[in-house]
RNA sequence: UGGGGUGUCGCCAAGUUGGUUAAGGCACCGGAUUUUGAUUCCGGCAUUCCUAGGUUCGAAUCCUAGCACCCCAGCCA
């Protein structure tokens, strides 16, 4: 309903424009063509997980595309395997899905509520020829199905006659068979270079307790023939899925076109996508090392800041409004790449730079006593919460002449560029008073201090220093748990737990500004000259999101 | 030696009805502003588009032949 007077996809300025990539070329195609008055996608997933960064992006994509072209995207539970699924795992997906920000209307998808429809189908494939009851054994089907480089045979019950296939089906329904005793299959052809069209299975006998629909149903669909349905069941218009689909496909067109023409379904179908999933420097994604990471407790569990799932991204302090950014400006294309840590990372700092409040905290302190500070005084100092937004306020931060500094601000013996304290040298202490560093003594740094050069008052500023320094009073300081986050492998291209970063967390004692004290679960700030913090939603201690960009330390650091 | 895909700057990615100097972002390198060595700003960063031929006045875009990488032989999704 807003901003529909711009033109053009995205409805953006100029500057916002997204840049066109080959789905929102399809899209805006079909549009203009009238095949579609209104676009419907969906994000499929299957609830025998935790949502990951690579889910992320898959959702952003969906409902993204969904929001500018002003269309609707289902969220939708692939559950037709009830020995993987679980209804934990619908939960915590919806609740990542909402975290995203995104609506999908009235209430989730489950491709279990059309079971009875796709049952009538598969009768539907039978009895026009399409589809037949085999029951050879899954070994036999295996060695029948041929090679890469050798067509497949035909199964011996290959020509059952439609009536005979629909008795055995519907046996197989009503529970008359074993567990793998028969399996329904699509008949189209044993000798296709595609192996997924030498007669795929379609449906299967598994006596499993489904976590909606119970025991009702003793047979399941399979994913193949399932999804095609559950996509044209909804009249979704872009059905977007992986690269590894793309073999899949033919049969989707040939299902639906079968289903079509016999009345089943309408027309116009689905049309199936496929985009390059996400790979990212530094991650990994595949649920078998992310399973392992947290079975041998390399990490603490499936919401561990460290983990790339969305609840862990979530403790971290990742924004859902960063991940959709960091989702523009990854793209969608069809390459299989691996895209650079770093462009997450800047995608979070640039939206906490925008909307993070300015704390000071101290994480590895260091005492520092003005001398020449009136004995047990103290005062309130104003400082503005965002030095380019006015808007959000100013605070008051107590100062004393007890205060901790950074360690890594004082060096007795300045490196070459360090313009930090050091004997003899004046810096100031932000929004503050300028103070001259006179040495160290007994593990405490000695300074004196201006009374003229307190920050915003007439003639503060003639005094020029070079280093300003974040601090905390010590009197008033509120000392909290802070973890330092880093990457949780230290190579590019993990490929497990031996390639882990031993430092992926560092826990310090940490002196803080006391407003932090105040901070509500889930809170984000910036901790200036830090980088970005969150109050952890579990506990009273802080997580930091991501560091801020550094153009001294790494080239200074051993 | 089957089928399906993909190859444009260190990492992504526009561009594809052939037509002036091959978008943009991240990273990187300069420089300006700055009470965060942050932010912001300005500038630099592919005579070249996997390779080799060819068509054309003109090709990343067309043709041919190669090369590299990814996916497919679950009664998983």
């Amino acid at each position: 309903m807003s901003n529909s007077a711009n033109s053009g996809p995205g409805g953006k300025k100029p500057q916002a424009a997204s840049t066109s990539n080959f789905i929102r070329q399809i899209v805006e195609a079909d549009l203009a063509t009238g095949r579609h008055a209104k676009i419907l996608t969906r994000f499929p997933p299957e609830p025998n997980g935790y949502l990951h960064f690579g889910h992320a992006k898959s959702i952003c994509l969906n409902f993204g595309l969904a929001a500018q072209y002003r269309g609707a995207c289902n969220l939708r539970f692939d559950d037709t395997n009830p020995e993987k699924e679980e209804q934990a795992y619908v939960d915590s997906i919806i609740d990542s899905v909402r975290w995203l920000g995104y609506e999908y209307g009235a209430a989730p998808r489950y491709a279990s509520d059309y079971f009875d429809f796709m049952y009538r189908a598969a009768e539907h494939l039978i009895e026009h020829g399409h589809a037949y009851v085999d029951s050879q054994s899954a070994e036999q089907m295996r060695a029948n199905r041929g090679t890469l480089t050798e067509p497949g045979h035909a199964s011996p019950h290959r020509d059952r006659s439609p009536a005979e296939n629909l008795t055995l089906f519907r046996e197989m329904r009503d529970g008359r068979h074993a567990d793998g005793a028969h399996v329904l299959r699509a008949r189209i052809d044993m000798a296709s270079p595609n192996i997924n069209l030498r007669d795929p299975a379609i449906y299967r006998i598994r006596r499993a307790t489904h976590h909606r629909t119970g025991d009702k149903w003793c047979i399941y669909p399979m994913y193949t023939f399932a999804h095609p349905i559950e996509d044209a069941v909804e009249r979704v218009t872009h059905s977007i899925c992986t690269l590894e689909f793309e073999d899949q496909r033919p049969f989707y067109d040939w299902l639906l076109a079968r289903l079509a023409d016999g009345g089943v379904i309408e027309r116009p179908v689905p049309q199936q996508i496929e985009f390059a999933r996400l790979n990212l420097t530094y991650v990994v994604l595949s649920k078998r090392k992310l399973i392992q990471l947290v079975e041998e407790a390399h990490v603490e569990g499936w919401d561990d800041p460290r983990m790339p799932t969305l609840a862990g991204a979530r403790r971290r302090g990742y924004t859902a409004e960063g991940f959709r950014r960091f989702a523009e400006r990854v793209g969608v294309s069809k390459a299989n790449s691996v895209i650079e840590f770093a462009i997450l990372e800047d995608a979070m700092r640039e939206h906490l730079n925008e909307v993070a409040p300015r704390r000071m905290g101290v994480l590895d302190p260091l005492k520092l006593v003005i001398d020449n500070y009136p004995q047990g005084g103290e005062e309130l100092l104003e400082q503005p919460n965002h030095p380019q937004k006015p808007e959000l306020g100013r605070r008051p931060v107590p100062f004393s002449g007890e205060l901790w500094i950074e360690r890594e601000d004082y060096q007795e013996i300045p490196e070459k560029g360090f313009f930090r304290l050091y004997p003899g040298n004046s810096v100031r202490l932000r929004f503050g008073y300028v103070i001259e560093c006179t040495g160290m003594r007994d593990g405490v740094v000695h300074c004196n201090y201006h009374p003229d050069s307190r920050s915003g008052t007439p003639g503060a500023d003639a005094y020029k220093v070079k280093g300003n320094l974040h601090w905390v009073s010590a009197r008033h300081a509120h000392a909290a748990e802070v973890r330092l986050y880093d990457r949780l492998f230290r190579v590019a291209n993990p490929d497990g737990v031996a390639d882990l970063n031993p430092d992926s967390r560092r826990i310090v004692r940490a002196q803080l500004e006391p407003a932090l004290g105040e901070a509500l679960p889930g809170e984000t700030f910036q901790f200036e000259r830090h980088g970005y913090f969150v109050r952890d939603p579990k506990d009273a201690g802080f997580n930091r999101t991501v560091s801020m960009r550094d153009s001294w330390t790494p080239r200074n650091a051993g």
